[in-house]
RNA sequence: GUGGGUGUAGCUCAGAUGGUAGAGCACUGGAUUGUGGCUCCAGUUGUCGAGGGUUCGAUCCCCUUCACUCACCCCA
């Protein structure tokens, strides 16, 4: 039986990846004007970690944890996320000590044991940012410039961002209750999730999909009109300076999050060319978390990116695959070692440049050539290797040239030039 | 964890009320003894996802299982 992959697990193929480097330079060239530092954390951690991070009783850390003790028995679990390894490297190192205020990014694999679907895998890729030790609303604005400008950067252009405000310790209670007492009021038209979902996250109702629940709970109490006081000047601060920025942004008071440590902002950005899995990013506030994680008590704010999503939106025709720019034809064998010199020559000083070792014909050589898309042709025989001349095809036009084998170089670069 | 769809050549897919398979593309060679793309000719490729059952005989019918895929739950 063949030894196949993992399961949600996918291998990024060549043809393939030239669309991954491309958000990886991206991600290089966008994030460090706003002032962020890449930081790489392992893709391990104690399973505590996630638990009172993310939340016990959140559906990642119930069921979605790839979670396996190591050989010395401590729990270890694959990150299914990045920010709770980011603030325990953050606290673990004293980065609060060397600046008030940390901006940090990354881009790697996480990994949920679900099963997968169009835009879902059970190893994915997120690019991430987090600004550490700032309460300041303008915190949250730059954290959603840097992420507009970024999808700007890669060409896309119809992710819709939508934001919303889940409140702090002092008022989300209060609003928890109200809403559990209008959803009480309504059991009897919910479906049968979201009966069951108003028992432990009432807040999840909200965002059920089906029509019935929708429209019940068009008029359920807004998060929005509980807020108190410091959290509605925040989220207003926030609107006021996205649209200095001209930044679209549309309010989504039923959008919830999935991680227990969200406070106040929160964001998606979606787009309808996904699929089912509609958020290409999310994030929001975390004031809390930090100091539930044994750090001093200093707010964040970040958002992650799924890289897969963001590449099922690119136009894959924009990424062409990297085409040779010298094919060498050799004809006999003589020819072919002497070819094969040249060819290591040509590699060296940077050309990319291939050839055929195992002596087939001529039209079999000039079709690879074809074939891969090389630019040029070299054409080295007997007759050619007698004179010390090579021959230059440029597949473009067919046109064709004889030049001494010493004065090579220079007309490569020449005619290369001119493609 | 639940539900639907699909598994036939390297790829995309046909196929027959059960008699052990085909096309296009790709690949190789030739027409053009040292010149690609177009055209023409020839050739190669399969445990018909796996296991079991019914049958003289199963790729096709039945059961089981696995994989892929989409959706639910949930999430990037």
């Amino acid at each position: 039986m063949m030894i196949t992959g993992i399961k949600g697990m996918n291998d990024i193929l060549p043809a393939e990846i030239a669309a991954w480097h491309f958000l990886e330079s991206q991600v290089r060239e966008v994030f460090p004007p706003f002032g962020f530092n890449e930081i790489r954390v392992p893709v391990l951690e104690k399973t505590e970690l996630f638990c009172r991070s993310i939340g016990d009783d959140t559906d990642i850390v119930e069921k979605e944890m790839y979670t396996f003790p190591d050989k010395s028995g401590h729990s270890l679990t694959l990150r299914p996320e990045g920010t709770a390894s980011v603030m325990r490297a953050y606290i673990e190192h004293k980065m609060y000590a060397q600046n008030q205020v940390e901006k940090l990014y990354y881009v790697g694999p996480m990994f949920r044991y679900e099963r997968p679907q169009k835009g879902r895998y059970r190893q994915f890729h997120q690019i991430g940012a987090e600004i550490i030790g700032e309460t300041s609303p303008l915190a949250d604005v730059q954290l959603l410039n840097m992420l507009c400008r970024f999808f700007g950067s890669i060409g896309i252009r119809d992710a819709l961002l939508q934001l919303n405000s889940l409140g702090c310790p002092a008022c989300r209670p209060g609003y928890r209750q109200a809403l559990a007492v209008f959803i009480a009021s309504r059991l009897d038209v919910l479906c049968s999730d979201c009966r069951r979902r108003h028992q432990h996250n009432p807040l999840r109702v909200l965002d059920c999909k089906v029509e019935q629940c929708r429209t019940a709970c068009q008029d359920a109490p807004s998060v929005l009109d509980h807020l108190c006081a410091d959290c509605s000047t925040h989220f207003a601060t926030v609107r006021r300076l996205l649209t200095d920025l001209n930044i679209p942004f549309e309010v989504n008071k039923r959008m919830v999050r999935g991680l227990d440590y969200y406070t106040r902002t929160t964001f998606e950005m979606v787009s309808s060319r996904l699929g089912s899995q509609n958020a290409v990013a999310a994030g929001g506030r975390y004031d809390g978390l930090i100091a539930s994680l044994g750090g001093p008590p200093v707010p964040g704010i970040g958002f992650a990116i799924g890289m897969e999503r963001l590449i099922l939106m690119l136009n894959s025709s924009s990424f062409p695959p990297s085409r040779p720019d010298i094919f060498l034809v050799t004809l006999g064998d003589k020819a072919l070692e002497k070819g094969f010199s040249l060819l290591s020559g040509l590699q060296v000083d940077g050309l990319r440049a291939e050839m055929d070792f195992s002596g087939k014909s001529m039209k079999a050589q000039m079709r690879r050539a074809d074939k891969v898309q090389a630019r040029l042709v070299l054409i080295l025989g007997e007759d050619e290797l007698a004179r010390n001349q090579i021959q230059i095809r440029a597949m473009d036009d067919g046109s064709q040239e004889t030049v001494d084998l010493d004065r090579l170089l220079p007309i490569l670069s020449d005619r290369l030039a001119a493609i």
